[in-house]
DNA sequence: TAATTATTTGACTTTTTTAGTAGGGTATAT
DNA sequence: ATATACCCTACTAAAAAAGTCAAATAATTA
């Protein structure tokens, strides 16, 4: 069970938009390049992405996209849905007598979903600042004593 | 994020294996029949879990598949990883920069594991013969006061 | 209002993965 | 011996994923 690309850019993209959330729109040109994803392949993924509600966009020139909802609003989970719909490990089992199995998954596959949403784009961009060894935004000047 | 053909068919196979624990060995032309799944490729699936250490077979006359473990002792989780391998969040973020979003996996893929390690293959026994109203193999007789 | 920028939309192609098939080989019990 | 049933390899087909292309639309600026 791994991640498909898609969601692997989409997590990339949120993160690089997270990063820079307090800058203006972001061009899908300029985010394809940072994070060497294929073009036209990201337009359609964050396009999706408003879609969902999580980024919005803006035409024209200085144009491009953004969040829609501030990082900590976002959970991971919202980003997994958003791009390969939602887990669903209680479905496709019709042959079967009637949720024989499919019912017994129901329990595990709402576990998983709360495993996802426990965590934000917040903690992911904070985690990338700490590798990326850039200062957090905190509310402290981080020179203050 | 939903389950593969391959996973529902060996989730079927565990649990007519698991509720049939007390019988000799199912052919696979049996276990086939009686849930529905193309012949050679739960042959070829049936090996896979047994390669997996899950089940066991023997050849000849009333050979075929029985579990190699008692059902308590086999966890969703193993039959998961089995079949689709671990799950595995983490890798795959080699083009980013060195652990920035794959780190941040880390924790959340273990514990996707330890969700679907909480439950057993006897638990899924349990609830199927719930729902198709047999008898739950127990200590003491069920007509015994 | 014309030109430029950049999103939006749909159709299309390629690649990869998954699902399923076929057939011969090997071990085992009667 | 023979019948049974697992074992193994190679192949094919179908579906999903990944990626491309081009034209339409909207918004900003000059």
């Amino acid at each position: 069970m791994h991640l498909s690309a898609k969601l692997k850019y989409a997590l990339c993209a949120m993160l690089e938009l997270g990063l820079q959330h307090h800058n203006q729109f972001v061009s899908v040109t300029v985010l394809s390049e940072k994070r060497s994803i294929p073009g036209p392949f990201l337009e359609k993924l964050l396009l999706d992405l408003k879609h969902a509600g999580l980024t919005m966009s803006r035409r024209g020139p200085d144009g491009g996209y953004s969040l829609a909802l501030p990082p900590d609003k976002i959970r991971i989970g919202d980003i997994f849905t958003a791009v390969d719909g939602p887990v669903n490990f209680s479905e496709g089992f019709e042959l079967q007598e009637s949720s024989e199995i499919g019912g017994f998954f129901v329990e595990l596959e709402q576990e998983v979903r709360d495993v996802l949403n426990t965590k934000t784009l917040h903690e992911l961009c904070c985690h990338a600042r700490k590798i990326k060894q850039l200062p957090q935004p905190t509310h402290s000047h981080p020179f203050s004593i």
